[in-house]
DNA sequence: TATGAATGAGAGTTCATTCAT
DNA sequence: TATGAATGAACTCTCATTCAT
């Protein structure tokens, strides 16, 4: 019919990832997924075979989205400047226009992270032109060059991860300690934006 | 009795700190902490009439001494710098010897932020020397001083928190990405300390 | 076409003498069937309209094979001696050829008796020349005439078909209280053939 | 209270026999069996943990009671003669009275010969009185003295057991093929023993 | 304060069967 | 004659919670 977009298979897709995202693997029910999705709780297990396996086919189908967004970034060569300015936007604005994709990664990365590890491992190696090694190897002449004052790459790609995706995690408790309401908002984010880019280049750069 | 050296009650919290934080709040299951407790499941209810009740009571229990530990640190006058060498030394001190607390505020934060804010913003109510104003108010002041260069108090500890906390959940994202192990051991957390401090001061200092 | 030797309805009715025979009719899944037969679920039910409707096919052409192979043997006037030395002979050949089919009328004797009694009752109709009555009035007059011990037909049959089908249901039993493994191979059966050949026409014949 | 007689884990595996006698193992239902019982479906599972847990535990204690009540024949020293006529006499009024027995472990022999092989052989070396291979001693030693004509023991014990058992399996076989209806009763079952009885003894001993 | 037994509601999963093509 | 997708009913099993003692 006309109306009918997605394929099932893509609705129960797009279900999952709402319901694991609100819920976790444990609170979420196939049931309630199937119901979003608009058929047979049965077509689930059809497509998915399993509950668990339906959670790994959303991990993997939105992370592999994520890191196609993300590669871009790295491929061209640059300045360490262009780098701390461009990551944490790109970074901040993707996660705050996918919370639902935030939430999930970050409940997996609590609960097991070697699962998560093991499938972002899987999806990088499938993609030939984002090889992790490239960009620690760019890090690593950065600092021989004199350009940053961090020597670990690991270090520093923490310090450029932890401040673009905090906001997201981490606002609740900011606001519970402050007092004051943070409105997560288009706003919110561009001075989010420009705080963390600034920290990072003048806390970093030589 | 003489031998029991913990009251059923504390045995039943410790549990539950250590099954919740493994599971989430759905993964967890009673019979699991009544076992691990070396209780009956019906003790359990009879004490906290609830998983929920119980899951609040952990949460509170756990939150509260979190927030013991961290008060100290703000009550003497402090200059900018000395705040931005000891809090992120002694948050991520803490959170490595908490590795359950961590992950329990994480869900937590994640599954339903506004339950943890109120818990936060409760046990900070109940803690006459911790009022959270007045530390804002002194960020405020420092930037007015000219200390630092982020006017936004709520920038300013995002920024704090943000590397302090990182190296807990995300660590396994950067792992994934670099493609190395890193053990998240002493050594670990001492360099960790020393980028972060690092990043703050020359970042956020004026 | 012409490189599809076996009709897909041939295909369907061995895939599931197997299956059933291997997992009973409550244990066997049409689902397995089709895969083993190679064709599509829905065909199945396009054939044989339901899982019984399958079930009793294959029943109906098992046993009438069976029949048609057996009815030669007393057709031709019999000795007592002969009968009591070829039909153990071919039942437990046959059988030890046909290892499903032993298991899957043991499965219905057991479960639902009065069903297998009517296929093949009718299937003793459907043969005129295999009328089960000439069988028990030889057996009758063989008494008669002072050749047989046993007066009662039904008794002397039993004894018949239970020394000749029991190694294939009860070897296991005799396995498990001996404490010896049995090859199930011709040697076997050869010494089997020739034990009740032995036991029959001494215990039975004057 | 004092109608309850049986406790709930009794009850549960009297309905449990009775239901898989009845469908066998995939056709049982576990809803039956807990309505049967008089207790809810959850205690089944707090019992046995399993359908299948159920099902091995009715088996062991159907199976542990019938060898009880067999291992008394053996014992005492026998004459072959002596044994002939009470093993089928004994074996046979034991099945007319247990005739759920036969049915499960007819079931269970034709479905995972390798199960009840390991349950019996279990039960048999727990009952120190019964080992396996003083009967077949006894047999071969009856064989070296001349009592008896067959020399293999397997072969001795395969046609005492068929004789004994079959009537309860095939029974239906040979109304089918006689076209006569044969009443189970009491009546049948002490004609079945004389003729079993006097056929065994005059086939097998010398 | 403590326990083993019991329960009801619902969870994930299976399966025979049907529909649209 | 053939198929992939869809379905509803039922199934095994789980789990928070309560009851009797």
């Amino acid at each position: 019919m006309a109306e009918k977009i997605v394929s099932s298979r893509d609705a129960i897709l797009a279900a999952a990832l709402r319901e694991f995202a609100a819920r976790g693997f444990a609170g979420a029910r196939v049931e309630t997924i199937a119901r979003a999705a608009g058929i047979n709780k049965a077509m689930l297990f059809y497509y998915f075979s399993s509950k668990e396996g339906l959670y790994q086919a959303v991990l993997q189908e939105v992370m592999a989205e994520f890191f196609k967004k993300v590669q871009g970034l790295i491929t061209p060569p640059l300045t360490p400047g262009e780098f701390l300015e461009r990551f944490p936007k790109l970074y901040i604005e993707l996660c705050a226009s996918n919370p639902d994709f935030v939430r999930l990664v970050g409940f997996d990365l609590i609960q097991n992270p070697d699962n998560i590890c093991s499938v972002m491992a899987g999806i990088i190696t499938r993609m030939s032109e984002f090889k992790p090694h490239p960009l620690f190897e760019v890090i690593r002449r950065w600092h021989a060059q004199g350009q940053i004052s961090e020597a670990d790459p690991v270090q520093f790609m923490m310090n450029v991860v932890a401040l673009s995706i905090f906001s997201f995690i981490g606002r609740p408790m900011v606001e519970a300690i402050s007092g004051m309401r943070v409105a997560d908002d288009g706003d919110f984010y561009a001075r989010r934006v420009t705080s963390v880019v600034n920290v990072l280049k003048r806390g970093m750069l030589k």
